[in-house]
DNA sequence: CGGCGCATTTTGTGATCACAAATTCCCGGC
DNA sequence: GCCGGGAATTTGTGATCACAAAATGCGCCG
């Protein structure tokens, strides 16, 4: 009855916080859903002390919100919260490209492409939650050679904010004409252009603020 | 043995949260200190599971850091954590005191002028603490005028990381010859020049990076 | 037929306990 | 004198339980 820290086993709560995580990323839990302690634990099959830490650390993260009497559910930000996320998004971004950008390779660049083709393929196909998960790892490819995980944390609270509204706004807007500045993001890395580089990233967060502004419910 | 919602009470998790949060804000934990989940609960009179959740939550927070096998500390930020941390704030700051513009009237500013002094008699008082405290006022009263949570909170984060750090920095150097961008944020408010308003509050900031980076142990 | 009040159920909170891993401490051997 | 190893202690983890507040549902009265 018992895991401290069994081999390369994780302990429990950490397992219920990534599965859950990893929901609130790719949409599996939807804005104003709401959860129970007991729910969360027994769906996972663990008690309700890993699930409170887990949903806690959640909350921590602002992926999860709390009401006053200690409901919890998925937040469902407004316009106004909306404009703050994706406006940090677009200054702290851009810095973790240009800091990735001195140990970008070669082999790098190509994973970039094929995460890219993927995510236009799932574009065209309308799956949603295949196109959110196919960003989220081009951006998180990406900044992961910045090896600057204190900004990291904070552009990963952020993502966990805003995922589920961007499911949302994918489904509902058929995805249409959108200008595809990973490719120009592609070229300013193989150029090691940096100016370029932050305005292409800049200007794909703004692309999907714009994208999220007008589909707004 | 129970405190669920009393009246204006808070559950004493938060409680707990709260008092960790001001004490690392402040100065009062050491950067590198460790402590237990029992050393906590007893010390605030509290058993062990509100305890635990509000360790995870400032470890969710990185105001404080976990080890691999669950030893809590106060994390030492190395000289690159710190350049993302200050970095960070560098671009969001200003973002927040520019938002806050539209809202500043003169009973803040007068207010932010009290904080202001405080600050400075601190700094010739040798008063390390005193100084982190009025300093963290400052930037909060402003910013909390943007109305802006969701960069707040970011922002907040940040602070708890650097906090340790600032008052061991400040401490050292006898905080000789520092230039006063705090005055010259509060003329661009009372002009409300939003450009001077964000270039003063840059500085600021930058004026901190550069101090802990001499004053790197 | 629509709100209102009370009983029932659901749900978060906090305490306590057992357990195992990690850490600490101390002693004996080299 | 110093290092290594094993016992004792410390410490985090997770389960379970009691409790109270909040949410829910239902029936009664208007």
């Amino acid at each position: 009855m018992n895991a401290p820290r069994l081999d390369g086993q994780v302990p429990a709560h950490e397992a219920v916080y990534r599965a859950l995580r990893a929901q609130i990323l790719e949409g599996g839990l939807a804005p104003g859903a709401s959860l129970t302690l007991r729910g969360v634990a027994e769906g996972l099959g663990v008690s309700m002390t890993p699930a409170r830490e887990a949903v806690r650390r959640l909350v921590a993260e602002r992926a999860l919100a709390m009401t006053d009497t200690g409901r919890v559910q998925v937040p469902l930000p407004d316009a106004g919260a909306l404009d703050e996320l994706f406006r940090a998004r677009s200054l702290l971004e851009p810095e973790l490209a240009v800091r990735a950008l001195p140990g970008v390779d070669k082999p790098l660049i190509s994973a970039l492409r094929v995460i890219d083709d993927r995510l236009e393929e799932r574009l065209e196909a309308g799956d949603a939650a295949g196109y959110v998960r196919a960003n989220n790892a081009f951006h998180s490819l990406l900044y992961a050679r910045a090896n600057a995980p204190a900004l990291m944390a904070l552009v990963e609270s952020v993502w966990l904010q805003t995922s589920p509204v961007m499911r949302r706004v994918y489904g509902r807007i058929g995805t249409g004409s959108l200008i595809d500045y990973h490719e120009a993001a592609l070229e300013a890395l193989a150029a090691r252009d940096a100016d370029r580089l932050a305005a292409a990233i800049r200007s794909d967060v703004e692309q999907g603020a714009a994208l999220v502004r007008e589909g707004a419910a």
